[in-house]
RNA sequence: CGGGGUGUAGCUCAGCCUGGUAGAGCGCCACGUUUGGGACGUGGAAGCCGCAGGUUCAAAUCCUGUCACCCCGACCA
């Protein structure tokens, strides 16, 4: 077991914090509340990064950048959206710094007007959009951006929920009402196929309440995921975003009938957060469980010897193998790229950018598996003089620590892929099945109170209403995450009034 | 912002009650023996005892203030 890390089973949330720092994903900043991103945590937001991007490029979307800091009055314009935001909005009032009588430094030259740190780009992006179009030929525009965002959020929590964090935003503009709600669904759709086929976190598709949807929205879609605790997680926003944002920074058109109307917008995200979603979804008491395509290294190779000749003997196989696995030029490449050094990182996906390591360090060969699984690596393969005599080595899958022989012969890229695609398919499926596990269903008040203290979903019937649910988020501490799309149209009593109600899903949540 | 707690080596903490000038374990560095799932020995580096005042011949230790962090609440589209 690892010595480094508190089980689930004692304590959940030492546990994911464990995890973190074992595997070297983040580290705390000396402001409360940010966090720093440490390599091997920035390469998983690359990979989602480049995954995400090329789906939002097929879909017809362009990058862009807006600025980090707004004016406070466009914060204002609209109603809801200032109200969901006020509380917690970092302000920039002063340009510079003084020293004062004291000869200590003091803020100084006071700004005429106080700008926010974005805490989303609605604001921005509408007074931009509305300079932009024109004429219905001007739509749609379909814009994204990658940046970070500032929330100051009093508690916080490593990659959940942090002050600032990194993001994507995508912000479009329409010209009739139902492009802009296919568009809300499109984008709903490409972030469920994402979390699935890349991080394998199955998500449940639904839209929000009136109480929990985005301040400013007509209506808000999620993906909701299940953590191994039972809480859920949101995981990605879709908004259709109606009029509101249009209105209040007029942006308007000149239709086909000729006459001036207001645009349909829409914005959807996700957000570092996917990472504690990765990490509470697949990881064990023994570290990290990376997904394969999202892992920065894919195999690494442990050389396992004693004498002189053996070392010789061994290294030189470790060599033939990662020459099979990535080609031999990748492995001259990063041979006389990275010089002696005991880590060798060779490329196995020059695309992605991932590796295979040669792991050489002067260490005994059980540190290595700890470290190595730790780091959640798909795959670690051992070579010892009786693998090089024997012609075969030993492959240990991470997910579920079990090894297998595989001769030499048969260990190509194709094979490796085919292994990470199978890894890929196990992890999915597991997490799955305990994401069904946990679905109870509930037919009255009493027992959807009684279901939820279990954790998990909890399928009732139920009439929203914005105080019925902040009651009950009292009693139970649990929210409507959402209404399935799945289920939309079923009607049936509710659970709390009697009255006729839509098929929700409750659940405790980060 | 309320209630509770903690600040001493990179980490976890002892020392504080009863003032006398800095400790342990882990980690790190070097060397040697080791090496198919967390080895051991020897040596070494490392701390303005959160910060600022005060009491005292003398403060990690006592007093006052202050800052930071953690837990519980409030808050968290």
């Amino acid at each position: 077991m690892a010595k480094n890390i508190k089980t689930r089973a004692e304590d959940y949330a030492q546990w994911y914090l464990d995890v973190i720092k074992a595997a070297q994903l983040a580290d705390y900043s000396p402001v409360r509340g940010c966090m720093v991103i440490r390599p091997d945590g920035f390469a998983i937001w690359e990979a989602i990064q480049r995954e995400l991007d090329r789906r939002f490029k097929e879909t017809g979307h362009v990058n862009a950048y807006f600025p980090l800091l707004i004016p406070q009055s466009f914060l204002t314009k609209e109603a809801q959206h200032i109200e969901g935001f006020a509380m917690e909005c970092a302000i920039v009032t002063h340009s510079k710094l003084e020293k004062g009588p004291d000869g200590k430094l003091a803020p100084a030259g006071e700004l005429e007007e106080p700008l926010i740190i974005r805490p989303t780009s609605e604001t921005v992006i509408g007074h931009m959009y509305a300079q932009w179009v024109q004429s219905y030929r001007d739509l749609p525009v379909l814009i994204n951006q990658w940046c970070n965002v500032m929330r100051w959020e009093m508690r916080t929590r490593l990659f959940l929920r942090t002050a600032e964090f990194l993001w994507q935003e995508g912000h479009t503009a329409h010209e009739t009402e139902q492009e802009a709600q296919e568009e809300t669904l499109r984008m709903l759709e490409v972030y469920r196929e994402f979390a699935e086929d890349v991080l394998a976190i199955p998500v449940i598709k639904g839209r929000k309440t009136e109480a929990e949807k985005f301040p400013g929205a007509d209506v808000t879609y999620t993906i909701e995921g299940l953590m191994q605790d039972g809480k859920a997680l949101q995981c990605g926003t879709s908004h259709n975003l109606g009029q509101n944002f249009s209105r209040a920074f007029d942006i308007k058109f000149t239709g086909r009938d000729q006459k001036l109307q207001h645009a349909w917008t829409t914005s959807w995200g996700v957000s570092t957060r996917l990472i504690g979603a990765m990490i509470m979804a697949h990881s064990d008491d023994e570290g990290l469980i990376l997904p394969p395509r999202v892992a920065p290294c894919v195999a690494v190779i442990i050389p396992i010897f004693k004498t002189d000749d053996e070392h010789k003997k061994v290294a030189e196989a470790c060599l033939k193998l990662a020459g099979q696995l990535c080609g031999e030029t990748e492995v001259e490449a990063a041979r006389k790229r990275q010089g002696g050094r005991d880590l060798l990182s060779v490329f196995f996906d020059k695309l992605t950018g991932q590796t295979v390591i040669i792991d050489n360090r002067d260490m005994r060969p059980g540190d290595k598996q700890y470290h190595w699984e730790q780091r959640g690596l798909p795959f670690r393969i051992e070579i010892g003089p009786r693998d090089v005599d024997g012609g075969a080595f030993v492959l240990k899958r991470r997910l579920d620590r079990g090894k297998e022989t595989v001769q030499f012969g048969a260990a190509t890229r194709d094979w490796l892929r085919t292994k990470l695609d199978e890894a890929h398919g196990a992890i999915h499926a597991r997490a799955r099945e305990h994401q069904q596990r946990s679905i109870s269903d509930a037919a009255s008040y009493e027992e959807l109170k009684q279901k939820l203290a279990g954790g998990g979903f909890v399928r009732c019937f139920f009439r929203p209403d914005k105080a019925t649910e902040a009651r009950i988020k009292e009693e139970t501490k649990a929210t409507v995450r959402c209404i399935p799309l799945e289920t939309e149209h079923e009607r049936g009593k509710c659970v709390v009034s009697g009255q006729e109600g839509q098929k929700v899903l409750f659940a405790v949540a980060y």
